[in-house]
DNA sequence: CTGAATTACTTAACATGTTTAGCAATTGCA
DNA sequence: TGCAATTGCTAAACATGTTAAGTAATTCAG
């Protein structure tokens, strides 16, 4: 059983790829149930774990992009589950905040969702999974190109 | 040095997206000197790999969904990069195959689009890196939810 | 103090992701 | 044999990914 060029098997990119539709597709299907997308209620989580927070920095955490951000937040916002006003001190930043709404679809779907991720942790084994954990953000950590 | 819920940073899915920007980072910018995306780039060489295939497993291969596959499919004949017919037993199926301007591609940016992806393994450490591989693998086969 | 960078976001355009429908060819079973 | 599933792919609709441009507010050098 000889090993070809890195194909679809031990190419990084498509495991990483893989790996992530096994994980989500449980969670997206808890989540459409609440009306909500997967990009949609990683940002609704990053704005209630911190606070009044600002679009940038939300993107970083959330790990999305600005132009897609911009969009969410608009989506988040008619939705009435953020609300959104400029800083006063810069007027091209705003603070966003979670708003009633939104505090109510987290604690409606939180314990669900971190229960999906305790049954991946588990059925992979904890030690793996945490060791799998270290190598992703060390992944992230090292690989930086020139 | 207290660990909150699974915020940004011990989440696998947030952890696997990132990771996957940093392998992706690079590629994407040597792709795009061809003209081509990243998932275009998959096809052709699961195609090219495989020698005439049909699109249900291209997708399954490339990790792909049939509906975004078909798109691709209708670029990269537009652009000469494969060619396609019905297969003569059944016709609802097709027979994918590299066209030579596909070849060509395939031929001027591999060695370099493998070259990016060693590197990262060495910056990674080859042993953490095949450790990577295989755990990524063993999430994808055993995290089947019922 | 003023105009050239820079910063924080938004828009636009194109490609893909995702779900649901649809259509034609084929299978399976009564 | 006939017709209800099933299969293989496509279409459509909406959301995000990705890159490039654009805008307004701020900063900073001269």
């Amino acid at each position: 059983m000889t090993r070809m060029m890195p194909s679809t098997d031990r190419s990084l990119p498509i495991a990483l790829l893989r790996a992530r539709e096994r994980v989500m597709g449980p969670i997206r299907a808890l989540l459409s149930g609440a009306g909500l997308t997967e990009q949609q209620w990683r940002v609704l989580r990053v704005v209630q774990e911190s606070g009044p927070i600002d679009p940038t920095q939300i993107a970083d955490k959330a790990c999305l992009l600005l132009p897609s951000l911009t969009r969410i937040l608009q989506k988040l916002e008619e939705k009435q589950l953020i609300s959104r006003e400029r800083d006063t001190e810069d007027r091209r930043r705003q603070v966003v905040q979670i708003a009633p709404a939104g505090e109510k679809i987290i604690a409606d779907n939180l314990e669900a969702s971190l229960e999906l991720m305790e049954q991946t942790r588990l059925k992979m084994g904890v030690e793996r999974y945490e060791a799998l954990l270290d190598l992703l953000n060390e992944l992230d950590r090292i690989d930086l190109p020139e």
